[in-house]
DNA sequence: AGGGGATATGTGACCGTTCACAATCCTGGC
DNA sequence: GCCAGGATTGTGAACGGTCACATATCCCCT
């Protein structure tokens, strides 16, 4: 047990402290430079050049004042530290969701650079996109010191990124933008609509009349992955049919995927993602459809599992570490006013053919 | 473009730093209280007052003050607010890894019970059970303010919290332990032994004559589950077979798999998570063989994808979301000092009868 | 012997906020 | 018309560090 601080430590008084149970004001003054200071016979400032590494110490004061940290069990105070100096190494991640592949795969990848360059990350979950949430979870995030990353990918996500007041450095990683995003904007984005147009090519040329599309909501007005879908078709001479709205998980794909099953003509889906491809197969079987001979199904993101789903999910590849690496360097650079900002998309996502999608063959 | 705090602003001298291309050093003096209050016409204490809902304060000079903090887009700086408080509203989550479903639930659970409390979360990622690793990720987290959550599900998880140095209010959710942990112990786990019995017996019921485990990596010497599994095993009479150590993902499952499925006696497997209970079926159905027909396989944690699979997978609910709640909450307690804290189990893990097992058919 | 420059160490101020403790202003009761 | 006491507001001192700027101390060189 450690000691409650008291100045003047008096067993009456701490007694009578715990016979009436009040709040336990336990202030437990933390050990401070100060304190090590005057252990190890020098002055705070010395301490100070230690535990940053200033090499104007001698070696002998060195070790005297990290015996004396190691005896006290000193630990810096980080948010004096960044008080005092002004500094800023530490970043809050605002993101409506922590568990769905795409955003977790983010922010690992956010989280994986921030370490590397000695950045605390803090987590400001959306609950929703409803105002108040919004605003709350981006005042927990926007501290006057430290800096934001929001994952974008959503609506919710998308006005918590207009709501970051001026002045707060921050960078996104957003959905494909409709046209070029100006420069200045911190944004990164992996582009898909090219993959989308290449993944619906492919199963167009296994000889599908056309191809369904079970969309991920979207923030755009014309999501660039919808985008793609209805190029490919269009230049392949058919009528895009309605895309199918979704939302993220199996559950959502699972019901998109029942009404799909019902029309008979359809024997090609491209899938937002590798979650709502789940849920369609599922429904297909189901619906007594098999995959591929039935019906073919193209997921999104490569999320780990897909490749030992049976079928093994054929899916377009999304490098969502990279892009969270990459997000954090944005706002790396922000921060240093090294490189001016530019917005851009990063990686190229790359279709993997594994097998839940076969040729046509005709009912 | 914001004032960039010189003292007595030089226009000149400014431009010459611009010019300089220099480090810019942009140490652009945030808005304080002090300037809200110089704007409000009142004193910084009145400022304090109102951004802190103390009820001391006239109407009038309330919506002052508010206008001036519009006005002036004044933040509160949370590491001044920290410090000066000594108020300690922060916690470090301490955990190997983010994308993991049971590591992902149960971090989702302590963000939403930190956030219910106004707690602000960060997470501190262990990028391996080395010791250096270990060491740099708590230094992280045990910041002199602010307290402690580890996710202790596997080796490293373990090996942190064991190096959270006294005096850091610190809770972790951990395996289920070996024998009952003592009183001050501030642990929450989900009890799984009995879960890994009943599911165990389950198949054992379906007539199957053993049952097989594909485990997780376990910190315990003799995991719980591995032995509920096998106390199933005694008491049915049959002698237990190897368990097969695995990691934590499909691939892992899916090595293990295929070694399983040389074996024609193997007729029902138990996995530690619904990743590698995916691997495993994956594997079984490369060697031809079929889920449930020829092999019965029941997982683990209850995915959101699990029921989703083709055959749906019988599993064991674990509610991770609820054990990150919990996990706060012991926290919490422990930082108010109010409960004095003790250790327990978290919910009742129920075993979901889907499609992946069935009764055993002899070959 | 007297600089001069690197090496070591100490002192005072300040970062933006809260806390403890006045000080002032009001208002109703007598 | 005066006073107790609540409502309001202000002042000085922390909180635990860092920064800027002395101040020693040491060693080498002329």
């Amino acid at each position: 047990m450690s000691v409650t601080g008291h100045t003047s430590p008096s067993p009456a008084e701490s007694t009578s402290e715990q016979a009436a149970g009040g709040p336990s004001r336990q202030r437990t003054r933390a050990v401070s430079i100060r304190d090590v200071a005057k252990a190890a016979g020098v002055s705070y400032q010395t301490v100070s050049r230690v535990i940053n590494g200033n090499s104007y110490v001698r070696d002998s004061t060195r070790d005297r004042v990290q015996a004396a940290i190691a005896e006290l069990g000193f630990r810096p105070n980080s948010a004096a530290r960044a008080l005092a100096s002004g500094e800023n190494r530490s970043l809050t991640v605002v993101t409506s969701n922590t568990t769905l592949y795409g955003y977790a795969a983010t922010l690992q990848g956010i989280e994986e650079a921030a370490r590397a360059a000695a950045f605390s990350v803090g987590i400001s979950v959306l609950e929703s996109s409803d105002d108040g949430h919004v605003r709350a979870a981006v005042d927990r995030a926007a501290d006057s010191s430290g800096s934001v990353i929001v994952i974008a990918f959503d609506h919710a996500g998308t006005l918590a990124l207009q709501a970051i007041p001026d002045g707060v450095p921050v960078a996104a990683a957003v959905e494909t933008p409709e046209t070029a995003p100006q420069a200045g904007q911190p944004w990164v984005w992996i582009d898909d609509g090219e993959a989308a147009r290449s993944a619906t090519r492919y199963l167009l040329e296994l000889g599908h009349p056309t191809v369904h599309y079970v969309a991920i909501p979207s923030t755009t007005h014309t999501s660039r992955r919808t985008a793609g879908w209805r190029a490919a078709l269009t230049a392949a001479g058919v009528t895009a049919p309605e895309p199918v709205g979704a939302g993220w998980d199996a559950l959502a794909g699972y019901q998109a995927g029942r009404t799909l099953a019902r029309d008979p003509a359809v024997s090609a889906i491209l899938c937002g993602n590798d979650d709502l491809a789940l849920g369609v197969i599922r429904a297909m079987h189901e619906a007594g459809r098999s995959i591929p001979e039935s019906v073919s199904v193209v997921g999104f993101d490569n999320a780990p599992q897909s490749a030992f789903y049976t079928p093994a999910l054929t899916t377009v590849r999304m490098d969502f570490v990279e892009l969270g690496r990459a997000c954090f360097a944005l706002l790396h650079s922000e921060i240093e006013g090294a490189a001016p900002i530019v917005p851009h998309p990063v990686g190229r996502p790359e279709l993997i053919v594994r097998e839940s999608a076969g040729s046509f063959h005709h009912a």
